[in-house]
DNA sequence: AGGTCTGGCGCAAACGTTTACGAACTGAGT
DNA sequence: ACTCAGTTCGTAAACGTTTGCGCCAGACCT
């Protein structure tokens, strides 16, 4: 009978491999090979020592393990922010995906000019991380050059940026999807409401989405009054307010393309609060495939979220086992025509 | 005229102390101490040996670093799941604090019994973390023995657990305010429509809540008949499902207190499709302070999820900086009255 | 002149792994 | 008996820091 409770509280601090070696009566090193499972190890051997490991509820040190072998087993991925839908599935998705491939993950939330601009400056993940995701995250031309500096695998996801690796959905199409939509239903007067850092920044998907917009009425032969396009800074006023603007024009719209889901539920709701019925007066369509897309019967373009995060984790995985992985995946999105929209009214009837 | 763009792209891999160190003419050590701005240094050599790490754009290793110094400088935060509402913003509240703090945090999604079980098996997070935050997580009785395994201070946040430090709002309390608010207005037929993992856990938020539910009612005198607590699977449709529920009952309830405000903004969506006026016909009161509960005017139970996440980050931090806290913050929630309670019709009219 | 400080710095031992290399042993083939 | 390949295992050198200790030069005293 020996003394269990007494080893493992031994002088503070957690079980070493050596102390596993030493009750094994063997070396550190084939200690870590047997539990590894490195060959070079005799089974009866492996075996005592995994009894022993665990008796010890011994568990590698990880930063002697990555000192020695040079990787960090860790993924940072990045967001502007964790609270909000979209990028919070994203991190959920990779996360899950990620921990199956044994890399945890840590989080760095980047909002706003200073955020982002210490975080290209400082690049507190340098050497932390195996690789970083960027989820979404607008960038200035110039911090785009600091991305070299990050030493580790660079991976875009919901957008893309420079040269970077990355998965997305063709946001041109989004739009076009979105407003072929309502162009088929017969509408004319169509207006998009976005949010934007409007620090100058610029994200692929928001300009490409700006474009598909664009060119889909142009294609249409649909004129686009400037007062149609308007921007409010992000929150959940952002739909609220936006489309109360788009009704105190002269000549209001009579359906909406708004940004996100989260954006369309907004804009809905006041638009039901000034009496304004949807999709009888106004027709609206969102973007995301928000859970509450399907509650408010909204009619979105679903960029199906968790398959770009699982593609994004695969791409990461991929990478990190040095493979060659596909540098640029664009995934379907699909229009999803739920009770948000319908024929306009004005051109069915008079004139 | 050296060669210091070949300097930087030296044989693969960034620059390390040694090479700062050799650049300066100084000893390792010096550079160790001139980085951290420990004493010993002389203000010119300080001076000199920044600008050359500047130069090699030179970082620690943190795993070097971390293994000789014995702690990680990272945190981990557990939650059920990084996509809904509560726990994101709790997580993105707690990433920002402690980021403040130079501390890194990583993410584990632990949700169901499944991951439940492996993640207490395996702790995955040992020795990876100098403290783990768990993040309104159900645990087993038998689970919570493997928390001692877990060897990194282990703060709770959004409820309690065992002896563990925490930060919670007083539940009973919430579900008093709630329903008290009802009863103040005449209500007396008061349902609750609540979401479980009903996997046998229980999380302290939970019981409390339904207990201050139950206490609130029995202390007015009012009855409650059991059909008038629902409990249905998290998701979106479980707020609509629920008071589906409620509403098909013989006598249903003419006011409805919600867990969430996500199952209130659904529970109001579902009866408002079904014709029922809110808060004409039913008031509904939720819990938490989304964002949503704004934009839908909703009476809620704001239990300030952001102070949580706050207080709770620098609670880890001072844990870790070896002070001893508060070790049970109980913060305040508060009611917000808005529009979706009402005196109910027909109490004040015929009967 | 010798003596005690004190600030500035280097030496070297940790920290806990991984891994190339080689030693010892085993058994089989000659 | 002798080699040879194969298996099992130990030795020791990394990996890149941190930090206790000690040395040395100069400043400041007596």
């Amino acid at each position: 009978m020996s003394t269990p409770p007494e080893d493992l509280s031994r002088e503070g601090g957690p079980a070493n491999m050596a102390d596993v070696a030493a009750r094994a009566g063997v070396s550190i090193a084939t200690v870590s090979r047997a539990l590894r499972d490195l060959p070079g190890v005799g089974q009866d051997t492996r075996d005592r020592i995994r009894t022993i490991a665990d008796e010890l509820s011994y568990v590698v040190s990880p930063e002697a393990s990555r000192l020695a072998r040079r990787d960090t087993g860790r993924v940072a991925v990045v967001v502007p922010r964790a609270d909000v839908w979209f990028y919070a599935a994203m991190l959920s998705g990779i996360e899950s995906r990620l921990r199956l491939a044994g890399l945890d993950v840590l989080v760095y939330q980047v909002d706003g000019v200073t955020a982002r601009s210490t975080f290209f400056r400082d690049l507190p993940s340098r050497r932390k991380v195996d690789a970083v995701v960027l989820v979404a995250l607008p960038v200035l031309a110039e911090e785009e050059k600091r991305l070299d500096l990050m030493g580790a695998e660079v991976v875009v996801a919901g957008g893309r940026l420079r040269d970077c690796p990355h998965v997305r959905v063709d946001d041109h199409e989004v739009a076009r999807l979105a407003v072929s939509h309502l162009l088929d239903l017969g509408h004319r007067r169509i207006a998009v409401i976005r949010t934007s850092d409007t620090e100058g920044t610029r994200w692929s998907a928001d300009v490409e989405r700006v474009r598909g917009f664009r060119d889909t009425l142009a294609d249409a032969g649909c004129p686009l009054p400037e007062e149609y396009v308007v921007t409010r800074p992000f929150g959940v006023r952002a739909g609220a307010d936006g489309v109360e603007a788009l009704l105190d024009l002269p000549e209001p719209p009579t359906a909406v393309f708004a940004y996100s889901d989260e954006l369309a539920v907004a804009a809905i709701q006041r638009l039901r609060e000034r009496g304004v019925d949807v999709p009888g007066e106004v027709s609206v369509v969102g973007v995301d495939g928000h859970p509450l897309a399907e509650l408010f019967d909204l009619t979105t373009v679903d960029q199906g979220v968790t398959a770009q995060a699982t593609t994004t984790a695969e791409l990461v995985v991929a990478l990190l086992r040095g493979e060659r992985p596909e540098r640029s995946t664009v995934l379907p999105s699909r229009l999803v025509v739920r009770g948000t929209t319908a024929p306009p009214v004005t051109t069915v009837t008079a004139r």
